[in-house]
DNA sequence: GTAGTGTTGTACTGGGCGGTACATTGCGGC
DNA sequence: GCCGCAATGTACCGCCCAGTACAACACTAC
């Protein structure tokens, strides 16, 4: 039992209760999603959940990686590595908490929840901050090494803050369901990065 | 039924399950935290309970008020409107979080949980957020007036970014369990209130 | 078709949780 | 000392929910 899938259909099926969880968990949070109005959703049964996994424990494991790989996946869609790449996805982030009703990011806020649920997820919340940021630096890292930014930044560090940013934006503008400090937040962290372009030489 | 306290052995007993349901909360999370946990705590009854609040969401309002009143507590502790009294607020807050096992912010992961509850806890929090953040653009505000920060700044888009770092720093600490980004957080929110200092006239 | 493995339906259970009912005790005012 | 209200103890209820048991089905290979 709650083994991986083995056939596509069984593949699929899997997917949608992901998929499923990952939604209302966003919605609701994840105690606040019950096993059941998951398998209502995905239109799936309990023994299929517990077919591929072995508690809700998990399934929200599996639904933290789910979240990355979107938030990732619409990342790489812009070149992060330009100027105008960062900003567009800047924007993109803007426009995605206003069009999700000011629910926060889909990964931070898991991240909150889970932290505090047990070590084991809390360890996959690690990991996946740790591979956002990696993702992050990398772009930080080209753009230092095309001279767009000063060969004394730290690439790390930049990502790390950034990604601050980021989070502190969305957590504030959901708490006071408002646009404006995640505009101001990502504003600013832009303005910083861009402080650093074009160092008159040492 | 679930009145204010009209003697002050009520109030003390209202206090003492508020303040257990606050510490609960903060560590195991507001769903992961069970009335009767609560009042075990408290070391009180379930009658007590529902004598000062209607229901478990009425205690949580009342969580997070109280949250909210500890935090502004110790950050009354410093003269904010003076850099140095910043900067220690700054060192305060990344020694709580060391000490408090990287859990976060008392009132921000109350927050993100909370936001998702109900409406009404979503206006409870929202209302935290805004009281918080006016705290910090009085400051601001007085530091404009003394002279110490350009006239041209804004405090209430200063109070703003601030509170963003700071939650930002919290969230990414907490997810990672490092104090690391928390201290490049704020050292970049300390540096960008710095660099407004002192502008040479216009 | 038949065997074997992957998949799915269904019914159930045991515990926990929020909330209620109601009786009882503590306490201040007169 | 007794009345009245605040405060508290206790027992209980109904619901929801994570997880299990087990039987039935689907597909593939031969």
């Amino acid at each position: 039992m709650h083994q991986a899938p083995k056939t596509r259909r069984g593949q699929e099926r899997r997917n949608a209760i992901v998929k499923a969880a990952a939604k209302l968990m966003y919605e609701r949070g994840v105690r606040g999603t019950s096993v059941e109005d998951v398998l209502d959703a995905a239109d799936a049964g309990k023994s299929q959940l517990y077919h591929y996994f072995s508690s809700k424990d998990d399934l929200s494991a599996a639904v933290i990686d789910y979240q990355l790989t979107q938030v990732l996946g619409q990342q790489d869609q812009f070149r992060l590595d330009t100027w105008s790449g960062l900003r567009s996805w800047f924007d993109a982030l803007i426009k995605g908490q206003e069009s999700r009703a000011f629910r926060g990011c889909p990964v931070g806020s898991l991240a909150v929840e889970m932290s505090a649920m047990s070590e084991k997820l809390q360890a996959r919340v690690a990991e996946a901050f740790l591979h956002w940021q990696d993702t992050l630096e990398q772009a930080f890292e080209a753009m230092r090494n095309r001279g767009l930014i000063d060969a004394d930044a730290l690439p790390a560090e930049l990502a790390q803050t950034t990604l601050a940013a980021v989070q502190g934006g969305y957590l504030l503008s959901t708490a006071e369901q408002d646009l404006q400090p995640m505009v101001r937040s990502l504003k600013l962290a832009f303005a910083h990065l861009r402080s650093l372009a074009a160092k008159p030489s040492r």
